[in-house]
DNA sequence: TCGGTCATTCTACAACTGTATACTTCCACG
DNA sequence: CGTGGAAGTATACAGTTGTAGAATGACCGA
């Protein structure tokens, strides 16, 4: 699906082929994970051959660092600030962990390429320093920083059970129920330690 | 390592062979998810041919299901009972996914092989045969097994951030604090929906 | 129109995957 | 003793993996 553009365009045009690869490259991961992807796989979705893969980005596991670079940039994890940013990132999470959602995403690369070690820690390194890093900006008090990391633990378990294993009960809750129960938690993420 | 038992113990003992396979395969598959696991490696570890594993499971996906049953199986999930069941669950979260820890478990297991489809179904069974069917006879009031499967949302999510890819404020953060806001969260879903 | 240069592809390799078929070895029975 | 059947192994196959090396191709300046 998805072709990118046409299907024979672009004839020597590196920044395009580039380009072109990494998106696809971002795309996949995304859907398969890290071990799941094949170069030539990510290549066919470009358009081009998987030894193109090697000469612009020297080997599968550089290509994958850009394209968790790239997928984890944005800010769309924190949607909404200061007293609305537990409601807004609730409802996002719950309308894109929809099981019929085609959304991709972060924590979608994040949970399926989480298996290789190498990619772990290749995703450590861009969740410091993106995601994590404007969360906890966000945030005041004590603990801002790992408050910050359990509201994408929170996100990402959702991630995982709703839309990954489609597990029964989230699957099939009340959508505005879910979202008052993701409010909530992330709420106590909101405010430092009480009691 | 863990070489089970002796390293050329039991000859021609069937049961204790596939006993043997079994366990192999728990640990292999929790420590590097389906799709790094090649079945030579569980049987080298179990001390025996790769043909062994087709002989008594049939394949790899029926080996895995068994894993994955024998993994979810035990209560280890929910840790205490009552008004003790936050906190319980908090306290054995986080020293379970301290970053030195060597503990695997259903979790380990659930994140790195949710990359597979076929993995995940199986792994979507599992636990509603299993995890989330206990831990909502726990609780009471209404959404009792979507707020089961949160509570296990907000553990997988833990468990990947600190313990899979190590993020930096969760390693370095006192296990006391991320006790206490494991346990916030976790009470969240303890009681019905508020407002 | 030629020539060079760089984007792109072809071919190949060695390692690995899951599993089917055929083989060898051992033990308990008669 | 010795034989049948079961426990376990060896070999093989058809795919796939990431990537190295050489060959091909098209475009641009001269």
């Amino acid at each position: 699906m998805t072709d990118e553009t046409a299907p024979d365009r672009r004839r020597r045009d590196a920044a395009g082929t580039r380009q072109a690869i990494l998106d696809a490259a971002v795309a996949a991961f995304t859907r398969h994970g890290y071990d799941g992807v094949g170069v030539r796989d990510i290549a066919r979705d470009a358009g081009v051959t998987a030894m193109l893969i090697n000469r612009y980005f020297g080997s599968k596991e550089q290509l994958f660092a850009e394209a968790v670079d790239v997928s984890f940039a944005p800010r769309t994890v924190i949607t909404g600030t200061g007293p609305e940013l537990a409601e807004q990132t609730a409802r996002t999470l719950v309308s894109r962990t929809a099981p019929d959602a085609e959304e991709l995403g972060p924590f979608l690369l994040m949970l399926r390429s989480a298996a290789s070690p190498r990619a772990a820690e290749i995703m450590r390194d861009a969740i410091g320093r993106h995601a994590a890093r404007h969360l906890s900006e966000e945030l005041s008090g004590p603990d801002a920083e790992a408050r910050a990391e359990l509201m994408l633990a929170v996100q990402a378990g959702v991630w995982l059970m709703r839309r990954v294993l489609g597990t029964t009960a989230l699957v099939k809750a009340h959508p505005e129920d879910l979202t008052r129960y993701a409010a909530a938690l992330l709420r106590v993420l909101d405010t430092p330690a009480d009691g």
